[in-house]
DNA sequence: CAGCATCCCGTAAGATACTG
DNA sequence: CAGTATCTTACGGGATGCTG
């Protein structure tokens, strides 16, 4: 197939995998969350809150909902007193994560020469 | 180390290489464009703007800047009459192309199941 | 042709306070 | 403890019009 008629194909959003898969994690935290939770399940909604200790509950909430809401992550809760959830990776969201390693791996090893000599020399807001 | 001294050092944006080199070509059309320069360079920005035939120039200017900015994507001017300007992958960019390959494997095989029946069936707009 | 300027909108995301 | 409610800001993204 040609290439212009696959992208053009692609540019309607609904049909392209890729960017209807990349927008529900790629949210700001979606990517650092599937990687803690898929080196430590199930871990409970305080505990991530106090790993990613920079982000709200609400937007924690939203992201865990997020990838809930596409089968990312599991949510159980616990009828108990006080309450308890606990969350981890579905079976989908863990094959997720080797598919990912790549482009981590190439972040790691481009994250210098993407981010120049920021974050290199001693820049720090 | 650990899981949470690691995770808590990436909590950082300005620390975590993923989130850092994500957020570039996280954007609607970065990936599509990626891929677009990958299978065909260089191409001039109309070119692109046609393929692309939902993206608005501006946004097209924007996203091929981002790219250019982090080294992905690489912007050479003509000077004749009537300008022309071509872009096309750098090196740098060449290598995040297989790099993405698993996750664009990846959201090929899971698209319907995060989609759901959305876009299985008969839904469209 | 290849943009830039400008205005507008929707949503992600943050802060803060409150509750089952 | 695990959220929800509300408000506010920032930014991506779209539309339109103009220019070197």
């Amino acid at each position: 197939m040609e290439v212009k008629e696959k992208l053009k194909k692609y540019s309607d959003a609904e049909h392209c995998p890729v960017r209807n898969v990349i927008s529900h994690f790629s949210s700001k935290w979606s990517i650092l969350l599937l990687h803690i939770l898929a080196e430590e399940s199930p871990m409970r909604f305080g505990e991530i809150s106090r790993v990613l200790e920079d982000i709200s509950p609400k937007v924690l909430t939203s992201t865990l909902k997020n990838l809930e809401s596409v089968g990312l992550v599991c949510r159980k809760v616990y009828a108990e007193v006080p309450p308890r959830v606990e969350y981890s990776l579905t079976p989908s969201g863990r094959t997720l994560i080797p598919a990912l390693a790549p482009l981590v791996q190439w972040s790691i090893d481009n994250f210098a020469s993407i981010v120049g000599n920021r974050g290199q020399s001693g820049k720090r807001s």
